[in-house]
DNA sequence: ATCATATAGTTTGACATCGAACGAAATGGA
DNA sequence: TCCATTTCGTTCGATGTCAAACTATATGAT
């Protein structure tokens, strides 16, 4: 086969599993939320408040307009608040609400059996052992956006 | 790390990947062509014409009704033809017109730089050699989707 | 100080995709 | 044969995302 063909599917492999992993995310959350909201509160929690929404947008890669939109949704339904950046004019800072941290503890426990079958049934650490490669071309692709 | 963050990170990273490549493709691509689009085409020239959009909805793992908006601006823009399945009156044909073919290698013209670009730049080998894994993974979100 | 440039977030319009509901055709029992 | 069920493609409404244009603020050079 010639590499270009190997490569294409390649990436139709990667594109298949992040739209079926991104399907199955959302029907087992709660609420019928995206799995973009997910990520972001995910996101907050993980790696800590006070984020602004142009470092949010850069750490998933989506445009900022994207990231207005998804803390939009985020903030109508009470899971976050978009505070002023003291440091910043044009800037704000996003923070969790109580509901946001309560929602997040929920997705997490409607996620377990999901979770919990998944590692049952595949090979995990295999999976894991490929992260550094996929970071690696991640980081490839990125740069190469110009 | 508790296996299930890095589960999300790696699940993360497919995402990220999926999007920054579609897009880059997209941007090499003649015409302003959607990523979706050269994939349709790129498939009924590697696994054959004559297929129905439903088969061609599964092995892109989308829904019907998405292979349908597809196959419309594919139609519209002269690339495809569909006609009636002379085995299944509910059914229709895929098959690539002469302009369909063209434009195909058009597109692999334009893509070469990048690819060249790529294959020089990343451990592609390292890429391919993951594909069986992400295959296996791809069968088992498939197959977990009630 | 001033002004050109860059950056943050928003708005707008376009589009790919989804889920649900639909009509038409096929299929498989009773 | 007849009817229930399944499958095919389509339509509809909703939504996530993008690119481009915009406003406001920050920054840096002169």
């Amino acid at each position: 086969m010639k590499p270009d063909l190997a490569l294409f599917e390649f990436f139709r492999e990667i594109a298949i599993i992040q739209q079926l992993s991104s399907t199955l995310l959302s029907q087992n959350l709660p609420g019928g939320l995206h799995s973009s909201h997910f990520g972001v509160i995910s996101h907050l929690i993980n790696v800590g408040e006070g984020r602004t929404p142009a470092a949010i947008a850069s750490a998933f890669q989506v445009t900022k307009a994207t990231m207005t939109n998804t803390l939009t949704k985020l903030s109508a339904a009470g899971y976050i608040k978009l505070e002023p950046n003291p440091e910043d004019g044009r800037s704000k800072l996003v923070y969790l609400t109580e509901a946001g941290r309560q929602f997040h503890g929920n997705a997490i426990g409607s996620l377990g059996p999901m979770m919990a079958k998944l590692q049952a049934d595949l090979d995990v650490s295999a999976l894991l052992a490929m992260l550094p490669k996929l970071q690696e071309l991640r980081r490839y692709l990125d740069a190469a956006r110009d």
